[in-house]
DNA sequence: ATGTCACTTTACAAGTGA
């Protein structure tokens, strides 16, 4: 199974280059986050033209996050899932089942905000995230970063231990220094600070492992600034990671970045800033 | 700090968030 994480940074703005991934890879679930877009104006029925039945969790201008599921659904209408409802196993023609689809968490300082969303899906509880960014640490909303961090770890840590979770996503947080292109010149910027590293180690608890960082020890990158030519200097951090019950780890057969999709292509719309990270599960 | 991008608004530029 494969199972594909991207911070699209705009859905709308991208479909082209999504319908491209989707062809390239043919992943079986695709996770993604900043749609910025509402349920009413997903384009759903692009996705679902291409194979792919979409659930959703959106909003308008910012945020935003989809679980794309291989296949289509029976009836081809706007599907739209409401806050908090658990959905029963529900049929997807030609591919895989999901059930328990969830929108948000509890306790989230920020319930308005569309940030998390979780499904059942190919044997594991699959939940796609999209962290705060916190701007600086001056800011209040590096505050409300650790506070919601802190909300969203006791959830992920009170789940059931079955079906085993996988937890992808923009974690806006980059755990180690490897993971930085420049980690003494950033040591006290946003992504790289150490408290937002001791809130992501708190979240990860004892159960969930950075998948990555268990297969190599490589400087890794998923994300590049749009400004000064970040891209092309190759100055980058890894933010966006899959963290996973320690059952997962040795049924993980590679997880890489798509670095080609962070390539600005003459025939395609500009690319968003992160590159997709690739996970191929047994 | 800022060599960019996408979104919104009573919209044709400027503010916001990343």
């Amino acid at each position: 199974m494969r199972i594909i994480s991207w911070n699209i940074n705009s859905v709308r703005a991208r479909l082209p280059r999504l319908l491209a991934l989707l062809k390239r890879h043919r992943p079986d679930v695709l996770c993604l986050q900043e749609t910025k877009v509402t349920n009413q104006d997903f384009p759903e029925i692009q996705l679902s033209t291409a194979g792919y039945y979409s659930i959703l969790y959106g909003q308008t201008s910012y945020n935003g996050v989809a679980i794309l599921i291989r296949g289509q659904a029976k009836q081809h209408n706007l599907t739209t899932f409401p806050k908090n409802k658990l959905y029963a196993m529900t049929e997807v023609k030609n591919n895989l089942k999901f059930s328990e689809v969830s929108c948000g968490f509890p306790k989230n300082p920020v319930p308005d905000e569309a940030r998390v969303i979780s499904a059942c899906v190919g044997g594991l509880r699959l939940v796609n995230a999209y962290v705060i960014n916190g701007e600086d640490r001056t800011s209040d909303k590096f505050l409300l970063k650790g506070r919601w961090m802190e909300a969203f770890g006791n959830w992920l840590q009170n789940l059931p231990q079955t079906p085993p979770l996988l937890v992808v996503g923009d974690f806006n947080v980059a755990p180690y220094d490897c993971d930085v292109w420049d980690p003494k010149g950033l040591k006290d910027r946003i992504h790289c600070t150490p408290e937002e590293r001791t809130w992501l180690k708190k979240l990860q608890g004892q159960r969930l492992q950075d998948i990555l960082r268990t297969k190599t020890q490589e400087r890794v990158f998923t994300w590049w600034p749009y400004m000064r030519g970040g891209f092309n200097r190759d100055e980058g951090l890894r933010f966006d990671l899959a963290l996973g019950d320690k059952d997962i780890l040795n049924l993980v057969n590679r997880i890489w970045v798509d670095k080609e999709e962070r390539i600005p292509v003459e025939s395609l719309e500009a690319p968003s800033d992160h590159a997709p990270i690739i996970i191929d599960i047994n």
